[in-house]
DNA sequence: GATACTGCCGAAAGCGTTTTCGGTTGACAC
DNA sequence: GTGTCAACCGAAAACGCTTTCGGCAGTATC
């Protein structure tokens, strides 16, 4: 159960049983498989707290969550934490979950983290185009990485889906259908992959030497309401869109809604297009699959 | 930084300075309020690991995430963890989470958990209606709490929304509207709350003296999909249903979009009512709130 | 044969708290 | 003045591990 119990099983000290567990280089290979073994025979499992306590280390990583308002699809973040708790166990680490009140109390978090170090890590995501979280984490030598760029990202370890070239890609397939009249549903600037994703569609569409019409550029509330309303409004364009590519599924399924509702099949008069792999959405979002990298290099 | 610079800046032990923090009894008011106030001047915050591993208390609780398959609801467990954790960092806790690859991965994890201690206490979820994990964490001696009954659970802590009664609440609705052939989709028997919903729709039609009719419970998988297949085999039926109360919102949509296929108008020529206060629910499930109760007695 | 390594391992000092066990005061009673 | 008891507080031993430091064999080098 202990340490101390192997070391006396064997008859060795302590410390050569840790450092036989911990693979140092100044043990026999053959003491190692020993101790390995009978540690497994004895069903031994170290003490985390107290090996977090000598080490100094936490080998825990916090993930701030978003406190949910229903702005982003939560399937979404189901999936991110999974992936994360996944690839942290298999590392034998611990994914602890923080819910900050507001955003004075998740710099209160951070403060208090940085005093205590009790955890050796951070993610932080739904970054904004501006944030001053960077800003703090970097002042407080926190290490983290963010889920999602920001503008004041540079020099932080940061993972993302391109959100660019996602979008830039839809674009061009709608292009490759013949569709010319390509609207873009966005989420407001606030939200820095909402900008990018705009730009991806822009760009394609410039790309494709389609002329640039910022009618075609509606800015929706991510929810479906908010793509019902942007949808509506690009419906009473005097020249409507053939087809729409919608920043999130939320706001695809609202826009879909909106045009049943003035008498349209979508995908036919209007080919609709949503974002982020949702079970009716056509684009799979897979940041799952490029999590391990970036996380080895903030411990 | 340490309780050492307290104990020394005021010419204290450190014991006396634990003790008074802890807010011990042999400790004199005048001395527990002078180490408060310096304690918070100089920003101190202790150090969890060695407050575990001294105190031999984990006070951390993990939630054993239920791998994403889909069927599940994600912004359910979004709100379900958001709201655990905002209740445990009240009380200066930890929530980690677990997300056990198999059901052969989540044993092994209890096992390591019950030898370790670094935990001291589970909340599953996703209970089904026999459940061996149940007698699992109690020869374990793990403390937990379900979220979600079983057939198993007798003598565990759990809470659960009362899904037998929330169901019959929506079936009366549908009766009081004048509705007589209100059908149930439900789920697989597998799932304990889908007997319970079941149980509670089927209670609900007794109440109102209306006979059951068998061919107007079906069983869905529990998606998009399953609601919409469901829902076109109950309009198959010779006398088809005039309501539909559906296991989840999900299948609510299905069976909604199986309407429409149809040629039905949802809402007017058959009700349909879904459960889990997605965005589009009339009906909110509501865990939250009721919380805080049995995770103090978990601990 | 003296010197210098190298490869292994043990002793012991932490890591920052909590908690038990006494010990010192002062008050109060007799 | 002695004894008793309560109220406070300090010393020191845990808690279970990591890690530095040094020591002791062997082997290689000249």
């Amino acid at each position: 159960m202990k340490l101390n119990t192997i070391a006396q099983r064997l008859n060795m000290s302590e410390s050569t049983v840790s450092r036989a567990l911990n693979d140092y280089q100044d043990i026999s290979a053959k003491t190692k498989a020993l101790v390995r073994k009978t540690a497994f025979e004895l069903g031994y499992v170290p003490n985390a707290h107290a090996r977090r306590l000598a080490s100094g280390k936490a080998d825990t990583i916090a993930y701030v969550m978003p406190r949910a308002d229903g702005q982003f699809n939560a399937s979404f973040l189901v999936e991110l934490m999974a992936g994360m708790a996944e690839a942290l166990t298999a590392r034998g680490w611990d994914l602890s979950v923080l819910v900050p009140r507001s955003a004075e109390e998740e710099i209160e978090m951070f403060q208090k983290i940085s005093r205590n170090r009790h955890v050796s890590g951070l993610i932080i995501s739904r970054t904004l185009t501006r944030d001053v979280r960077f800003k703090i984490l970097r002042d407080l030598k926190i290490p983290f990485v963010a889920h999602g760029r920001s503008l004041d990202s540079d020099a932080s370890a940061w993972i993302d889906v391109d959100n660019a070239a996602a979008f830039s890609d839809m674009t061009a397939h709608l292009v490759a259908l013949g569709h010319r009249r390509i609207a873009h549903i966005g989420g407001g600037e606030g939200y820095n992959f909402a900008v990018q994703r705009a730009n991806g569609w822009r760009d394609a569409l410039l790309q494709a030497g389609i002329p640039f019409d910022p009618d075609l550029h509606e800015e929706a509330e991510l929810s479906y309401s908010g793509g019902a309303a942007a949808m509506e409004r690009l419906l009473m364009l005097a020249n409507p869109p053939t087809a729409v590519c919608c920043i999130s599924d939320l706001v695809a399924i609202g826009a879909m809604r909106a045009l049943r509702g003035c008498g349209l099949v979508p995908g036919q008069e209007v080919s609709v297009i949503g974002y982020d792999g949702l079970e009716i959405g056509a684009w799979l979002e897979s940041p799952l699959s490029t999590m391990k990298q970036p996380l080895q290099s903030a411990g």
